[in-house]
DNA sequence: GCGTTAATTCAACACTTGTTGAATAAGGAG
DNA sequence: CTCCTTATTCAACAAGTGTTGAATTAACGC
């Protein structure tokens, strides 16, 4: 049905490189500071090309900071396993997505662009806390009380956001450059801790 | 010697008001987001003596951002007392440099800068990692081997930016409306881990 | 060939930005 | 008062911004 005529839509993925050039100029410069014209320029493309694309600059960002990973085969691969390596493997999990070329650009964006961007705030609010780790803590409700687990959640994602910030971001030394392993067990049984531990007067 | 002739500076405090006008504007909207002339209106003054009295924007978010504490009054603080609350003391004084209205939108503006202006980068990096932390950790030479306290220090900070990010920046819920309290108790003891107790393979 | 549709570019608009230099106002020293 | 210095404003520049609409080019069905 509907058959179509006339010029099909990219023989090259052009649109992709529209993508991967405003992943790495939003990711470097964050929102504010990156440019339509230096992000037409990278993909070496007329800047008018990426409203017919995209519209706007905003819808741009969120076509470019959409998570590159689908929360649901993430959560899997955390909540699976000893429930006492928890905390080690949502930080590793999240380590590996900040260190895989393929999503790094993307998680740095996001970030970058959370604190000045206002839509990036709701965003990384949305994914991040919710998708995620909600996620994994609601695997928790046989050991930790229900009522407590949103503050639980909160408190992992406040350090895995520093972690971020810290060793990805201004790239602090020595956390930045060194091995990942030595940070995840260093941060692990702080995760663990706030996801099935006591905190304050809880548990 | 040289007894000045002609007007004299700042009958009103002018040069205040702009201050704390760009304070406000650059902790409400980041260092790209905030214009000079938003800022010299809010002030009740034309932008041309922004530059007049500041020079460039840049020269202006330096002089905004200046840590409006003394490190070296602060430190002493946290350091005396009880060295298993350390931890504590940390996170109790962190926290009141962000609710206490004079402070908290120098911070503000100081974090939401570091991760747009990379100017802001390393004044972050410079005050808070190594000024703070770096003399709270000094103090603990005898207790652990100083070739890991830079580390610790990373660890600390990242602790501390990240419930900083979540709290104060991106409002999580329910994390940035619970009690003081909730959130010292909970973060303290990782704080005191990181400092004082066992991380990976050290101690 | 034609006609249609999409890809792509050109050129420009309307606006905001940081910044500057000249002009004016105001207050104190002589 | 005059002189000097500072405070403050006015008006404008040059550059960069996101965005738009028309024009051109290329691929496909017929």
């Amino acid at each position: 049905m509907a058959r179509r005529v006339g010029r099909r839509p990219g023989r090259q993925d052009t649109r992709g490189g529209i993508v991967a050039a405003a992943r790495e100029v939003f990711a470097e410069r964050g929102y504010d500071g990156a440019s339509i014209r230096q992000i037409a320029a990278n993909a070496g493309v007329d800047p008018a090309l990426v409203h017919h694309y995209f519209g706007t600059k905003e819808q741009l960002f969120l076509a470019v900071v959409q998570p590159p990973v689908n929360p649901a085969d993430l959560v899997p691969r955390i909540v699976a396993g000893d429930p006492a390596k928890l905390g080690e493997r949502l930080v590793t999990t999240f380590i590996s997505m900040f260190e895989s070329p393929v999503t790094a650009p993307a998680f740095e964006a996001l970030l970058r662009g959370a604190f000045a961007n206002r839509l990036s705030g709701k965003l990384i609010r949305e994914f991040f806390a919710v998708q995620i780790i909600r996620r994994v803590v609601r695997e928790l409700d046989a050991v930790v009380d229900a009522a407590e687990l949103p503050l639980r959640a909160n408190l992992a994602a406040s350090q895995l956001l520093g972690l971020a910030a810290t060793r990805y971001i201004l790239k602090f030394e020595p956390i930045a450059t060194v091995p990942r392993e030595t940070v995840i067990a260093a941060v692990a049984p702080t995760l663990q801790r706030y996801l099935t531990g006591d905190i304050a007067g809880f548990r």
